[in-house]
RNA sequence: GCCCAGAUAGCUCAGUUGGUAGAGCAGUGGACUGAAAAUCCACGUGUCGCUGGUUCGAUUCCGGCUCUGGGCA
């Protein structure tokens, strides 16, 4: 029987942190991150990563292990991520998984491996530069060779997976629709218990957006990306094109203002709520706990834990 | 007070030689398997400021009014 675990997620803004720390101190449980941007380190203030004090005690993993410099992939997530978890179920304690980025919770949960070829890779390099000087028709001609499937549904203006349909062909002999059939035929790794946070009115969670921005400007967000350059991480880098650090960088190189940066900040984090929804939404095994106007979290715990107590967790 | 320019989608604006109008952005929905806080797709009816007039027909032309810029007093 597949190990019990807990995932709490919903769109930016909606207290993930805060009921995931809760649970694990009801629950004896350890908080792992599925978080794109939390994970590098030196991006506290921007990414709303959790602080030690509202950690409250709790063990949390994959935050601010990895290096701004580098590029972290899904692949390389997983790779990292489910040891964790399987420890932490070995020590007989409950993992907690936390975090807006969907592709990383299903990357470890269901337990879809990725085929070859990666970002920086040579293939990957040359497929860019043929990109660059052909266009993307070419490309997509000699994908309708090899994998009609993916060829036909791609759209041509999404340029990087097609770009990747055809690096995975090159670096496995595989298709990638191939490959994804496969590791979808696959059972998941883990029994998830998914608890999901989101506002009943959108317009709540645009008030709590723009309320959390202006905070993080408050908190220092330049002084964060200037640190982050200083220490060398370069401006094109995939951690400086977080939501707030791109914006704010063009604060720091002098190119914007305050004001526009949190205009544009603020809106950014909206569309990106709105896709994390979407994202969420085909996830029919999602409990959903609607805020209304206010989070409060002394009724979410209390019926998250009627959840996890009726799926057998606690 | 006078002169000039505006007033059209939530916002910025285009347009209609008179036949009731369309872009960008916003918004909404969707996709997503090694950059995923990324990337990509779809969706455009609104008293065309108000009010008279001319006209078969006015958002468009003419008059008046209101408001907003700018200029002159």
């Amino acid at each position: 029987m597949t190990p019990k675990i807990v995932c709490v997620v919903g769109p930016t803004a909606c207290g993930k942190t805060t009921l995931g720390v809760l649970l694990a101190k009801r629950l004896g449980g350890e908080v792992v991150s599925a978080d794109s941007m939390q994970i590098y380190k030196g991006m506290t203030i921007g990414t709303a990563a959790p602080t030690e004090a509202e950690m409250d005690g709790v063990p949390h993993h994959m935050i601010a292990v990895a290096d701004p410099a580098e590029q972290w992939s899904v692949a390389r997530y997983a790779q990292a991520a489910i040891p964790i978890v399987d420890d932490i179920l070995a020590r007989g304690k409950v993992p907690i998984l936390v975090g807006g980025t969907g592709l990383w919770l299903d990357a470890v949960v269901k337990g879809h491996g990725f085929a070859g070829g990666h970002t920086g890779g040579e293939v990957r390099k040359e497929l860019q530069k043929r990109l660059k000087e052909e266009g993307i028709e070419p490309l997509l001609e000699e994908l309708r060779q090899v994998d009609p499937e993916s060829a036909a549904r791609l759209h041509p203006s999404d340029e990087k997976r097609v770009l990747r349909a055809l690096e995975v062909w090159r670096e496995t002999g595989k298709t990638i629709t191939a490959h994804n059939a496969e590791t979808k035929a696959l059972p998941p790794r883990y029994d998830a218990v998914w608890i999901g946070l989101q506002f009943r009115d959108r317009q709540d969670m645009k008030d709590l957006i723009d309320r959390r921005v202006d905070k993080m400007a408050e908190e220092g967000l330049v002084e964060e990306v200037r640190r982050l350059l200083r220490s060398g991480v370069p401006r094109d880098a995939t951690a400086l094109q977080a939501i707030g650090y791109k914006e704010f960088l063009a604060v720091a190189e002098g190119t914007a203002t305050v004001e526009e940066a949190l205009a544009e900040v603020k809106l950014r984090s909206r569309q990106y709520a709105k896709r994390q929804l979407t994202w969420l939404r085909k996830n029919s095994d999602i409990h959903w706990i609607f805020w209304e106007k206010d989070r409060d979290f002394a009724r979410a715990l209390q019926v998250s834990t009627e959840i996890l107590t009726a799926a057998g967790v606690c």
